[in-house]
DNA sequence: TTGTAAGCGTTATCAC
DNA sequence: GTGATAACGCTTACAA
């Protein structure tokens, strides 16, 4: 060892100088270029030198030479709602660490930011304010599950046929009543599912505010649209329902019933428990990092998304 | 205009050309490097001739020059909790980018993982799961407000003084059942808070499983350890205390007062409603962003957190 | 089988 | 006032 161990952080250049090699063969070792024939003792010496002096390649110079990093960049739209997102997080980056990159995430309701992009050249990037508009044709994450597509528009559809099947015709779709990074979607794939369910148009409205406007809202839908189902936007939306309700004394399922969307933990826990639908996010996690990287995408083995019995249906 | 039209992305090169200046005098005129005069005509072509060509600087380029890119690096730990992380995430976001930098963030309970850091060297990095142990970090991002330290720390004994000012002295600490990213933070924090009050130990406990379970913990805590009042780990900690409370026909705050901690939308909509601690995320993600920027923090002028009143206690 | 050297796009240190 | 030019650390033709 000579006086590289100075402050400084070791480069390729050094391991070379120790193996008494280029740079050029240091870098073929260490990255098993293919097409490069490298006697064994020769890789040993480079292997040897490079730990021997704990090199660790920067990846910020390889990252300008390649015109891009190893890290995929992920838009979730804003740090909030039910287990889905937080599940996708955690599966995507496990996927993605296993194929040698990084998972970044950013939380902007607009959009993934030009400037982040060119700060980081991610290898790819994905936007779920963007992907979950499907749009089965760019929906490539989604893939297909027993026939059918599985992207929102599925789990929507799965959420107003639990409806159905109690045999709830007159059904409201009820949003949440501030700007949330997929209201529009939901609201869409709802009345296309209603569609193809063969509904009478969904009546349509937002639940917020304070109490008696919670109560109000629900009043309106059971007693002036003569609602027999409330399918939610979110979880959160569908406790605010059930809070309407238990204010004017109704009770789910008898005088309403609700399904939640996006199982949150807090629905289980409510009186009466919440009828929700899971969506398997780590799955789609471990889809999207496999997209995004090329692989290729294995098909559902089991369901992308079930809906979770409770009594509120 | 030349045939620097193709699909090439502009270099400082071809603004150079255009200019008909060097690459060095470009260089300064856009970054307005001090100590460089340049007469105002120059400038003025440099500046057209940028923009005529839509000239972008290469982040990468210049991160490997400088050798940190303007990004700041945020480990949450993990995508769930209340409102307290959300906000931070935003604050932090806005406040960063007002200062041309940007926020990217990671949810790996483990820590900042290395292979991140030197995929996008960082200007900075802040890992949540570490700051908010009380160590010097966790210092100079919450500050001092009203002549405390404004850490977790001070939300936990606010928690606590509130429901001493309310009678109680034999109280519980319930944390989750599983291992979410500041449990044992949390819980040192509640013991020394106590030790603050003047209280007797604290019942420690943790809170999970199906109704039953819950109904159980909760039970013990009431009859055998004699406890008059919860300090909730999390609002939805808080909740299941709730939950098993319901479960057993018991009422609060008559018979168990319940406190949670960093407000969760859903809490607001039980009943009885959920008495809480907010916090000021965003305040916190300001801070915290100047803190990383080395800029001057101001001093707190509105409380970090404070005790939401609901119907719990 | 291995080495040389030309970039990748910037910034900053000199000269002029 | 401005311009060459040498880094920053790496990959990869192309030579040898």
């Amino acid at each position: 060892m000579t006086r590289e161990s100075l402050a400084r952080r070791p480069t390729i250049r050094d391991v070379a100088d120790l193996a008494g090699v280029s740079t050029a063969t240091v870098s073929y070792v260490l990255n098993g270029t293919a097409g490069q024939t490298i006697t064994p003792s020769t890789r040993e010496r480079v292997r040897r030198a490079a730990d021997s002096v704990g090199y660790v390649p920067h990846r910020i110079a390889r990252a300008l030479r390649e015109g891009r990093s190893p890290v995929v960049l992920l838009n979730v739209g804003a740090m909030i709602g039910g287990s889905t997102v937080a599940t996708l997080v955690e599966g995507m980056s496990a996927e993605l660490r296993r194929h040698g990159h990084s998972l970044l995430v950013t939380a902007e309701p607009g959009g993934i930011i030009a400037d982040v992009i060119d700060a980081v050249a991610p290898r790819a990037t994905l936007d779920l304010t963007v992907v979950t508009t499907g749009g089965e044709e760019d929906d490539v994450v989604s893939g297909v599950a027993a026939g059918d597509h599985a992207g929102f528009a599925f789990h929507t559809l799965a959420q107003l046929r639990h409806l159905v099947e109690r045999g709830h015709r007159r059904i409201a779709f009820v949003g949440p009543a501030e700007d949330v990074p997929f209201a529009r979607t939901r609201r869409a794939h709802a009345r296309s599912a209603a569609r193809q369910l063969g509904l009478p148009p969904l009546v349509e409205t937002v639940i917020g505010g304070d109490e008696a406007r919670r109560a109000e809202t629900v009043e309106r839908l059971v007693r002036e649209e003569g609602v027999s189902a409330v399918a939610a936007h979110s979880d959160d939306v569908a406790l605010a329902v059930l809070a309407g309700m238990a204010t004017l004394g109704l009770r789910a399922p008898q005088d309403l019933a609700v399904i939640g969307f996006d199982e949150d933990a807090a629905a289980r826990l409510w009186r009466p428990s919440l009828t929700t639908v899971r969506i398997d996010g780590a799955a789609y996690g471990r889809r999207a990092a496999r997209v995004v990287l090329g692989l290729p995408v294995p098909e559902w083995d089991s369901a992308p998304s079930q809906v979770v019995l409770g009594e509120s249906t």
